[in-house]
This record gives structure tokens, C-alpha cells and sequence, in this order.
DNA sequence: GACGGGCGTGGACAGTGTACACATCCGCTC
DNA sequence: GAGCGGATGTGTACACTGTCCACGCCCGTC
């Protein structure tokens, strides 16, 4: 309904100011959303935000939403380029390709990706696997796309599902959250990205 | 050398900060973990902090510190607890235990867990296995000694320890962290306590 | 007993998030 | 078409933060 709100006087502010939050976060992460930079980088007062949202935890939130959706059309892109197989294999590719696109949007835009999932977000709308359309889909959409064609394939068993959703999650995720600002932060790219394939194969076989 | 630094006015400020740092951190993570604050409650005045430390990431770092510490006794406990056991067995339920310590460990101190690994820890100081002493432990060594204990016993070959690390601990660590702060925030904490396990399990299966 | 340097204080400044009161202009109703 | 109401943006203000600067104090040392 009524998607054509647009404009009034700045003609979409919004959309502006989440734009701005985006360059914002890219190079600095959740913290470097500044609701007050990102207004001045608007053209637009301080306070003129507020119409917008409800406080600065709020625009954050936006951002991260943005870029959940970013993250997405990069393993989707990923997705695409797996070849064609028969039936368990290719699962088990584009099983792989989600892994190897969530680690590699990390490792090309660190900023978004920690803003990404820097705030809680609805279970429901992160979780489904439909919800396709450019832009709209969600990293956890997707794998739970993936894992639902391997249990239809009777590669992954029903009852262990759950549990399979959680480990593949909790590795990867891990993984890039102990490069990008934990310990590990620092270790070289390259390095970075060997070593995250192969939690990638180890968390495929543990599933 | 000379630990007796100790007490000039106040009775060694540097650590009453720390501890006013990780009431903070305990009930809001690092973003809480705010100078001033911290001065106020050492009864001092904000520039005396500039004596001890560089800066507010200094402090926080210092936090972080302590409160690795802090997480590494929660494991030994657990460790403390596994039964003996004849060789291999045993060598696995400690690797349980550390798992097991470290999700309770974030259950429990969700900000003083956040805080710890918040911020980039110096490795070579982080992965040493040995480093015994009260408090003077991380978890991470923990882990290190664990998987030093399953290649010596020969459960776990040379070669594909490395890789062993980081998928323990990138599962262990990324499930806590979808939970703590990431999309499964507000996920009930018993579940999640049910849900950890299955993960540490898989974990363990994946090695 | 003087004194120099570590330790803490006071005051100040730029920058932030946010509340309140006000100005403006669009779209709707008569 | 006139006019009004409500959405949208502005200005001012306040409390709070991290950090800089110049200063005062008190201890151990010579």
C-alpha cells in the first residue's frame, strides 16, 4: 500500500539516511553510525532524523537490515555460479557456496558485515527461506533453503536438521566474527580465507 | 619486575579502574565500559585515568583482559570436574568440558563475555598453552592444551589440528555470539543451553 | 632539607544523542 | 479555488562523553 510516499520536501529522507548509514558503517563498522553525520552527509538537520526514526539504535537497525540484504545478494551470487550436478552433490555444492559467500562478503566488506548482525533481528523474517526477490532475501534465509533441499534429498536426515542449521551457522559465523574483531583479528587475508574453506569442510562434515 | 608498584595516593588507581570496568562490562558489555563512569566510582577525577591509561580503549583493553581471565577459571572449573577416565575418553570429555565452560561462561556473563573478546588479543599470548597461575589463563590456551593432550594420545593427527582449532572454536565461539548479540538474541537461555550442546557435540564429531 | 617527577585536579572544548518549541508546505476537504 | 491540518524539517538547548592543557601536591632521593 501506498509505496509511493516518496518525497516531500528532501524527497525521501529515509532512504538517505540510511544510504549515508551504509557509507558509514562500510568503513567503520555499527559504531561509526553517527546520526548526526549521517544527517549532515543528508543535508538535513540533526533532528530532521528523528521524523525518520526513533532514536539512533533505530537507524542502526535500518542499516543493518540494508546490509543483511547485501550479504545475501552475495552468497546469491555465489549460488548462481555453482554447476549444475546430479541431485546430492550439487546440495552439497551450494551447501558449500553459502559458506564460501557469508566468509567472503566478510572478508570484501568487514563494516557491513558486523553491522549486519550487530542487532537483534526478527527470527521469523531472518529464518524464512522464501522471501526472494532482489534484495529481499536474508544469509539465513538462504542456508535454510539450501538444508531444506538436502533433507528433501534424504542427505540430511529430518531430526538432525536443527541441530546441522545451528553447527553450520555457529562455524562460519564464528569464524569471521574471530577474524573480523576478535583474537584473530589481523591474520592475513589469504590466510584468513584458506583456513576459513576449511572450517567450511570441516562444519559440512560435522553436519 | 617491581609489582610493587602499588599505591601512590589513591592505593593503586589502575586496578581500582579496571574493577569499576568490569562492573560496567558485566552489565553492559563494552560500549558500557565508559570512562568517566569508571573515575566516578573510583572516587577520582576523569583525568586521573590518563595517568594509567592511553586512552578509553586502553581501559577497555585492560577489561578485556581481566575478563578472559575471568572466562578461563569458569573453564577450569569445568575442567576440574571431568572424571577420570582411561586415556582417549578422557582426553574427550575435557574437550567437552572446555566447550561446555565457554557457552556457560557467555550464558552467564553475556557482557563480561562480550567484552573479552571485543577487542584484538595478542596472540602469541592467547594461544600459549601454558600460562598456568590463577587468572593468568585464556581460554584459548585451555583449548591448546586439550588439543594437545588428543594429538599426543593419537586421536587426532598432527597435521589436521590446526583446522581442528578453529572449527571448535569458531563453532563454540559463533554460537555464542548469534545468541549474545547476533540474530538469536533473546533466544531462551535453556534452550540455548540445549541447543549449545548439540553444537559442541557436532563440533567434537566434525574433529 | 631542598627538589624533581610521578600522581591527581580543575577547567575547557568539540562532539554526540535527544527533547522542546516553532516554521513550513503538501494534500485534502468544503 | 480557499483554507486548514498534519506531516516534515529547523533552531535552540541540555546533559553527557572523551580528551587536552596548565597547574598543585606529595613522595622518595640526594
Amino acid at each position: 500500500m501506498s509505496a509511493e510516499r516518496a518525497t516531500y520536501r528532501h524527497g525521501d529522507l529515509r532512504q538517505a539516511l540510511v544510504e549515508a548509514g551504509i557509507a558509514l558503517a562500510r568503513e567503520g563498522g555499527p559504531d561509526a553510525v553517527v546520526l548526526r553525520e549521517a544527517t549532515r552527509r543528508a543535508g538535513v538537520s540533526p533532528n530532521a532524523a528523528y521524523r525518520h526514526f526513533a532514536d539512533r539504535a533505530d537507524l542502526v537497525a535500518a542499516v543493518s537490515d540494508s546490509s543483511q540484504s547485501l550479504a545475501a545478494a552475495a552468497i546469491e551470487a555465489e549460488l548462481a555460479a555453482v554447476p549444475s550436478a546430479p541431485g546430492i552433490e550439487r546440495a552439497e555444492a551450494r551447501l558449500r557456496a553459502v559458506g564460501i559467500g557469508y566468509l567472503r562478503f566478510a572478508r570484501d566488506e568487514p563494516g557491513l558485515f558486523r553491522t549486519a548482525f550487530s542487532v537483534p533481528t526478527d527470527l521469523d523474517r531472518a529464518f524464512s527461506p522464501e522471501r526472494s526477490g532482489p534484495g529481499g532475501g536474508t544469509p539465513f534465509g538462504l542456508l535454510a533453503g539450501v538444508l531444506d533441499e538436502l533433507t528433501a534429498s534424504g542427505a540430511l536426515p529430518a531430526e538432525r536438521r536443527p541441530a546441522a542449521e545451528m553447527l553450520a551457522w555457529s562455524a562460519v559465523h564464528g569464524f569471521a566474527m574471530l577474524v573480523l574483531e576478535g583474537p584473530l583479528r589481523g591474520l592475513d587475508p589469504d590466510m584468513a580465507t584458506a583456513v576459513g574453506r576449511r572450517v567450511v569442510e570441516m562444519a559440512i562434515r560435522g553436519i
